[in-house]
RNA sequence: AGACUCGUUGUGUAAUGGUAGCACAGCAGAUUUUGGUUCUGUUAGUUGGGGUUCAAAUCCCUACGGGUCUGCCA
């Protein structure tokens, strides 16, 4: 049986109730003031699933109602990310294009004499609003005319007042004990910024709440769909939608708990910081959880949308371990991505028994995963390096790889045996000596009755390239950055986030592109950097093998 | 302090009055030319107290705990 979220049972009894399956619409509204993070991605995979379900669609809105904070290159970036995504949006509004019908609206309002200007400063506005446990009390130009509050209102639309001399209210109740009811702000002045779409048409700009539900309404949406923390704002929201004409379908807004990520941060404005303050670079840093940090550091759109389907919709607060998203680019990485060996800390091999000059081409399955079998070709020579780690002087318990006197397997190649090792002037080893098993080699079938129980990766002295590697960790040292609200996130902020490390690869990664995903054997999946370049590959670190 | 809201293994999420299940994480074993993958097994849960009922995670009361709200942000 079939998982069913509580939204869609609402969804469901509302067909059964006679709502008309036609008449379902969906909605994802965000504001262009940053980059969409993974918590967005819970927003609209829930929403497109759901449309796909009731064979409806998506309208892609831009709540584009405050000019200080919104710019077009955050359009731009929105739209890239949907669509990586996977998804596709029926349309693309802005609630600036409904500006005019929202004022058309608002004179409505006045007119049947619910609302007002007011001409009070922000700072009193706020003290008159008092808190939670006390009444507001009314502005004292709460009750002009009807005529009045029309005359001002144009005049404040006309641009003959400047950024803070009055704003146009709601007239609700000053002592309803959800503050969004103390008479709330319909429209505010803002001259100091022009807005990127309308430029100077408009100097009045409606504030959120205003502009929600009517955009909803104007575009027929049926469900929409919204985090817990515009719960409070939902009477609001009604408040407005039944003070306006209503001649057709009104809206229902419906809330679930958003997204949150151990060691992260999910809110555009937090990360903005981060970005501001030079923490990380550029709101794609590998390190962010937004989708284009994501998309940079190697993970794949049916990694995300496989998480968010996992970790479900709900009305709680949930604190999402970490390890589930590793999860999901885990498995889809296993399955799509080519095998290379890569050498992070090498230490010298040499092979006793095997020619100097000879060299092998041997070939190489790239993914064992893959139905259809694919091979590349890797050098094999009397000279490698393995990893440092893989070698112990010493039989130790538990220590299944190269020691003295032991075996071990060389992926795709020979077996080998070590013999001794030789050392430094400091005592560290330099190199080890070894000899290798000529009747051995991968998949002839010659030597493969013995029981060799570690394989190791390897790469030629003669072939390898170097390569730099960027590896991430968490961005923050504290499983819940936000533990201490009031910005104080920063304080967590882990300064060993980020470190870069040359490497030695099989050559055949310098025909590497930035939509490959590899696995380096042994130690975890890698993908090409943006900044790479032919003589500098440049490789992100995704994630560690498990 | 109020209004609204949410409490199910370590983390998420199902079960809408009738066997508390699934995924991740953990642990154990098998397989393996990646200490990966795969497979098998396993540990662990209904916040407390009362009530209704043959039967309660589910309905009622109550206590406790978490969250949101005092922007001319969204």
């Amino acid at each position: 049986m079939k998982k069913i979220n509580f939204l869609e049972k609402i969804i469901k009894k509302d067909l059964e109730l006679g709502f008309p399956i036609k008449k379902l619409l969906f909605r994802f509204p965000p504001e262009p003031n940053g980059y969409l993070h993974i918590g967005h991605a819970k927003s609209i995979y829930l929403n497109f699933k759901l449309a796909k379900k009731y064979k409806t669609s998506v309208i892609l809105r831009f709540d584009d109602t405050n000019p200080i904070e919104e710019e077009k290159k955050f359009i731009d970036s929105i739209k890239i990310d949907i669509c990586w995504l996977g998804f596709k949006c029926k349309k693309e509004t802005y609630a600036s294009n409904y500006f005019y019908k929202l004022y058309y609206f608002a004179k409505h309002i006045i007119k049947n004499g619910k609302a007002y200007v007011d001409d009070q400063k922000k700072k009193k506005i706020q003290e008159q609003r008092k808190n939670t446990f006390e009444y507001g009390i009314d502005s004292p130009y709460r009750n002009r005319s009807i005529k009045e509050n029309i005359f001002l209102f144009k005049k404040m639309k006309n641009g003959y007042f400047y950024d803070g001399d009055c704003v146009l209210r709601a007239k609700i109740d000053m002592k309803s004990p959800n503050m969004n009811l103390r008479d709330p702000i319909m429209y505010r002045i803002i001259k100091k910024k022009l807005h990127y779409r309308t430029n100077n048409k408009w100097c009045i700009y409606p504030t959120y709440d205003w502009t929600h539900g009517q955009s909803d309404y104007i575009e027929n949406i049926s469900h929409s769909l919204c985090s817990f923390e515009f719960e409070n704002h939902k009477p609001l929201y009604n408040w407005y939608l039944n003070n306006i004409k209503k001649k057709k379908l009104i809206p229902k807004q419906y809330e679930f708990s958003r997204l949150n990520l151990n060691y992260n941060i999910l809110s555009k404005r937090k990360l903005q910081i981060l970005v501001k303050k030079n923490i990380v670079n550029g709101w794609d840093d590998p390190r962010m959880p937004t989708i284009s940090g994501l998309r940079r550091r190697g993970y794949t759109p049916e990694s995300i949308n496989n998480f968010i389907k996992n970790i479900g919709i709900s009305k709680r607060i949930n604190n999402i371990d970490i390890s589930l998203l590793e999860f999901s680019i885990r498995k889809h990485l296993n399955k799509i991505s080519s095998r290379v060996m890569v050498v992070f800390n090498p230490i010298l091999i040499i092979i006793e028994n095997y020619p100097s000059d000879k060299v092998e081409w041997l070939n190489s399955e790239n993914n064992p995963e893959d139905i259809k079998k694919t091979y590349r070709k890797i050098p094999f020579s009397k000279y490698l390096y393995i990893e440092n780690n893989d070698f112990m002087e010493k039989i130790k318990k538990n220590f299944f790889r190269l020691s003295l006197g032991k075996e071990v397997r060389l992926k795709n190649a020979y077996i080998l045996k070590a013999h001794n090792v030789y050392r430094n002037l400091d005592g560290n080893i330099k190199s080890i000596y070894c000899t290798y098993d000529k009747n051995s080699l991968s998949k002839t079938g010659t030597s493969s009755k013995r029981k060799i129980k570690s394989t190791l990766h390897w790469v030629s002295k003669k072939f390898f390239i170097k390569i730099r590697i960027n590896i991430y960790k968490n961005i923050f040292i504290e499983k819940n950055p936000d533990i201490l609200k009031n910005n104080n996130f920063i304080n967590f902020i882990n300064n060993d986030s980020f470190k870069t490390k040359i490497a030695y690869a099989e050559p055949a990664l310098r025909t590497a592109t930035i939509k490959n995903k590899f696995q380096f054997q042994r130690i975890g999946y890698f993908c090409l950097d943006k900044k790479s370049n032919n003589k500098n590959l440049l490789f992100n670190k995704t994630i560690n093998i498990k």
